[in-house]
DNA sequence: AATGCTACCTGGTCGC
DNA sequence: TGCGACCAGGTAGCAT
C-alpha cells in the first residue's frame, strides 16, 4: 500500500500525538518482518513524542529520551488513531496508549512491516536507512545525480524507479503513473535514457507524488490515513490497474517486469 | 559490483 | 458453496 504519498499522509494524521506522553504499550505480535526489539516497550513508556517525520517510506517518531521509533508499513501496514471507542481488530499488532487517551495502533495483515527503536543519534547508521538514495521529493534529486546513477545501467527504468538505493519513496503504483506522465517506456534501459528523458522523469516524479499527497494518498482497496480519512487518489490513476482501458485511441496494457505488474501505453510512452 | 529471484504472510478474487 | 490458483502497495537476503 504505502508508497511515499501514503506515508506522508499517515504522518500528517499522527500530528495529533505530537508532544503526547506514552502511558501504555501493548505488543500482540512479537515478530513482524523482523523481531520487535525486547527493549522497545521499556524505552517507549513515559516518553513523549517530540517529532514526527518521514525518511523515504519510513515513519520516524522521535522521543524526548533520545530514542526514535521507526515504523515501516510494508505492503499492508496501517497506523490508526482512535479515542474512547477502541476495540482491537484482527491484525492489530502493536498498540500505544497516550495519557491524553489517544490510541495509536499498527495494523498489518501481511506482516511485512516492521517496528524498530534506535538512539536518535545513530538512526542514520541503520543499514536500511543508510543505504537509501535521495528522497523522491528532495530538491537534491536532479538530472546530474540521476544521470550518473543510470547512464551505464542495463536495467529497465521501471525497475530503477523502484530501487530505493537510487531514489527512495517510489513504489510499484506510482512508478507506472510517473512513466506514463513522462511518456517514457518502462522497458527503456537506464543507459538509453537521454538527458531530456531524465529531466522529464524528475519533473513527473515530483508532479505525480505531490498530486497524490494533495489527494491524501492512494486508495487501493481501502487505504486510509491514520485519522481514518479515505485516500482518494485511486480515481486519479491513469494507468495503474487500468489494463484494457483506452486512453484516447490507445489501450493500456499490463506487462510483468521482475515479477511486478507494470501498466503502460506503448503508443504514448515512446520516449519522444 | 550489479543484478535477478525468492521468501516472508494474509486475504481477496476468479475460475471451475 | 467450496477449493485451489493466483495476485497484491515492499524489501532483505541470497545466488549468480
Amino acid at each position: 500500500m504505502p508508497e511515499l504519498p501514503e506515508v506522508e499522509t499517515t504522518i500528517k494524521g499522527l500530528e495529533i500525538v505530537r508532544n503526547q506522553k506514552i502511558n501504555k504499550v501493548n505488543i500482540h505480535t512479537n515478530k513482524l518482518r523482523f523481531k520487535i526489539p525486547n527493549s522497545l516497550k521499556k524505552k517507549l513508556l513515559n516518553s513523549k513524542i517530540s517529532n514526527i517525520r518521514r525518511i523515504a517510506k519510513y515513519i520516524i517518531l522521535d522521543l524526548d529520551n533520545h530514542y526514535s521509533l521507526i515504523i515501516h508499513l510494508g505492503m499492508s501496514g496501517r497506523l490508526k488513531i482512535d479515542q474512547f471507542d477502541f476495540t482491537r481488530d484482527k491484525h492489530d499488532h502493536f498498540i500505544v496508549v497516550f495519557y491524553n487517551k489517544k490510541i495509536l495502533t499498527f495494523n498489518d495483515p501481511r506482516k511485512f512491516g516492521f517496528i524498530d527503536i534506535v538512539k536518535t543519534i545513530s538512526l542514520m547508521k541503520k543499514n536500511y536507512i543508510l543505504n537509501l538514495g535521495i528522497d523522491a521529493l528532495s530538491k537534491k534529486l536532479n538530472s546530474k545525480y540521476l544521470d550518473k546513477k543510470v547512464s551505464r545501467s542495463e536495467v529497465p527504468i521501471k525497475q530503477i524507479l523502484l530501487n530505493q538505493k537510487i531514489i527512495s519513496g517510489i513504489g510499484n503504483i506510482y512508478a507506472s503513473e510517473i512513466l506514463f506522465d513522462a511518456k517514457i517506456s518502462p522497458l527503456t534501459s537506464g543507459k538509453d535514457l537521454k538527458i531530456s528523458h531524465i529531466i522529464k522523469l524528475i519533473f513527473s516524479i515530483r508532479k505525480i507524488l505531490k498530486k497524490a499527497i494533495m489527494h491524501g494518498g492512494s486508495s487501493i482497496r481501502d487505504y486510509r490515513s491514520s485519522d481514518g480519512t479515505l485516500g482518494n487518489f485511486q480515481s486519479n490513476f491513469k494507468v495503474y490497474g487500468k489494463e484494457g482501458m483506452f486512453i484516447g485511441k490507445y489501450r493500456v496494457i499490463k506487462i510483468v517486469q521482475y515479477g511486478r505488474s507494470t501498466f503502460y501505453v506503448p503508443n504514448i510512452q515512446n520516449n519522444k
